[in-house]
Formats: structure tokens, C-alpha cells, sequence
DNA sequence: CAAAGCAATGTTATATTGTTACATTATAAC
DNA sequence: GTTATAATGTAACAATATAACATTGCTTTG
């Protein structure tokens, strides 16, 4: 796992978490033999601007605008999140309608989403423990899983540290 | 656990679900001290005709008319579902912006929800496995969770026999 | 290179889901 | 009964997402 997957609560350079990300999509890209075309790769570096889920609309605002100096519509951000999501690079949170960059793309499409209410900062772990612990019991109902995703809110490390909190 | 808390995928009476379901709801709202007023009984009824997730707005259409003579707005469909939620009687699926009844209110307020993507039907189990393995993770990350929600798409058993899918 | 075919983007309109604010009515407490 | 509070009605609107069709731009191949 890359040292920048377990950043989220911690103070870091976080151009190199941009910088891999995009280092990353497009060497997948490249692999896959589709285009990151410069829409794609915008909407990605807006994604990865923090580590706070992005709502469309909100990309969409502070996507440039185009040749003839009008602003895309909505469908021009969906339809980069739906590529970016299609090949791994982002993740939807349900719990939130918005988007944000995956940490290691390519590995695992399973995972698990600490998002914190305070701050909304997100960590992705690994998805495996859920995974396994689940498994019996999928396999008792005679269900068959797509995938193990899953959302967790709660309160981050420093924002705990911060107010006092302590549930 | 109550025998209907595992029927989603079988054959069943489920006149006995929503009986049950409204039994239980009108205990819990004397224990807690709260009017289950007749909208709130209708929306949950609505809720509870199915293991199938609803729509508000599928909900709102099936609402009766009132004294006046007119449908009903959205915010009444949402003020109940509110309320019913509050007291763990209905569960939202982000996944799907639906609703659907908890087979156990009271009891415990996490879960993992098995969504069948072929027929949309819901089984509801323990979340319990799943924090246990959580746990120790979350602790390395000093997150502390609110809760342990959890939905989980693929195919039901039910669904795998009629169309012979194996993922 | 030119033309064809396909991928990506533009454009417009609309669907779906959910909320805000304020008025009115019903129930409970005194 | 009167007052306080909870519940519902009503109207407008905000936020999120999709559909349908036109246009532009790559890229492949003759």
C-alpha cells in the first residue's frame, strides 16, 4: 500500500498525492488503451484537490470554460465521473451523492470508507476484513456479494483531539 | 431473532411481516413515548408491503388523498419517514435513495443489507460480524465510528436458481 | 490524404429526490 | 377551556442526475 493511502488525517504534502493520482490514472489508462482526455484529467485533479469528497456540482463550478467561453453543463462533469469510475480512478460515497479520488487504483475495487463528520475528510482502507468476516454468512443466505463496499461515519483523530470528543 | 427477519428470500406470509411490523411499531412508540399517528401507520405500511425497497416518491403516489381531497406533498411522505427512521422503525438504502422496514426495531440499529440487483428484494442481517472485524482496524486509524451500516449488492438465491448466474 | 467510423463533447430539456418556510390544525397539559 | 406543543398542510424551490440528439474530433484504413 503507498504511504499516500494513509494520509488522509495527517498533515502531508499533498501534491503528491495529486501528482500520483494522476501518475496513476494515466499509466492505467495507458494500459486499458482508453483516453484520458484533458476534460477526464481535469475533472480527476479537481476530485483529488483534497481529501474531502466533491459533489458534482461542485466540480462542475470550478470546471474552466470552454472554447466558446460558455460553462460546461452538468452532464460534462457526470460524464467524466462516470469514465473515472468505470476504470477505478474514483469512488462514489452514496451517503454523500459526491466523489472521491481511490488511493490505489487498479488494486482492489472493494472498500472501506471512514468519512468523518466533522471535517468529512476521507480514509479508504481495505476492504478484505469486511470481506472475510461477511462471507459466512452471505454464503448461509445463499447470497452472492458484487461487492464489499461500505461507508463508515464517525469522527477522525484530529477532530476528536480538537473538540474533546470522545464517541 | 424473529423468523421474519430471514424470509426475504423465501416463500413466506408476509402478512405476518407487516402485522408483526406494525405490532412491534406501535410498542416501541408507546415505550418511547411518541404518537404513531395514522400517517406515519400508513407510511409504514406502504413501507412494508414488500422486502422490496420504496421510492418517497412511490410511497407519496400511494398515499390516500386527504380530507380535502388532495394528494398529499412530499414533505408529508418525508416527515414520516423521518420520524420512523428516527425510531429505527425504516431504514434508508443510499445505494438506491429507497426505503424499506427494519425486521427488528429496538434492536440493534447497525446492519448489512442484502440487495438483490435481479429482483431489488432485501435481507437484512447483524452487523455485528462486520464491526468485530472492523474493530481493530479502526482503532489503528484512531477513527472512532458512529455506526456500521452496510449494503451489499448481488444475487439472491432465489434469483441465481430462475437464471442460472453464478457471479 | 480522404473518407468512414467511432469516441468524445456540446446543447437543451427534463426527471428524480429532497428541503425550506410559513400557515393551519389537532392533541396534550394545565 | 385555554394555552402550549406537536403534527400536518401548502407552496415554492434546491440539489442531484439523466435523456435525447447534434456536433466535433480522433483514428483507422483504403
Amino acid at each position: 500500500m503507498s504511504p499516500s493511502s494513509t494520509l488522509a488525517y495527517q498533515t502531508h504534502n499533498h501534491h503528491q498525492c495529486i501528482d500520483g493520482a494522476l501518475r496513476e490514472a494515466r499509466k492505467l489508462c495507458q494500459q486499458h488503451g482508453v483516453r484520458l482526455t484533458e476534460q477526464r484529467e481535469t475533472v480527476l485533479k479537481l476530485v483529488w484537490q483534497s481529501h474531502q469528497p466533491m459533489g458534482a456540482y461542485d466540480l462542475l463550478e470550478q470546471l474552466p470554460a470552454g472554447r466558446n467561453g460558455r460553462k460546461p453543463a452538468p452532464t460534462t462533469v457526470y460524464r467524466a465521473l462516470d469514465f473515472l469510475r468505470e476504470h477505478g480512478l474514483v469512488h462514489r460515497l452514496d451517503s454523500l451523492n459526491a466523489y472521491i479520488g481511490c488511493p490505489h487504483p487498479g488494486q482492489h475495487h472493494d472498500g472501506v470508507f471512514l468519512i468523518c463528520r466533522q471535517c468529512s475528510r476521507v480514509q479508504e482502507l481495505s476492504g478484505d476484513a469486511v470481506r472475510q468476516s461477511l462471507q459466512p454468512h452471505l454464503a448461509d443466505q445463499g447470497f452472492s456479494p458484487d461487492d464489499f463496499r461500505m461507508e463508515v461515519p464517525g469522527i477522525c483523530p484530529r477532530c476528536r483531539q480538537q473538540t474533546g470528543a470522545t464517541a
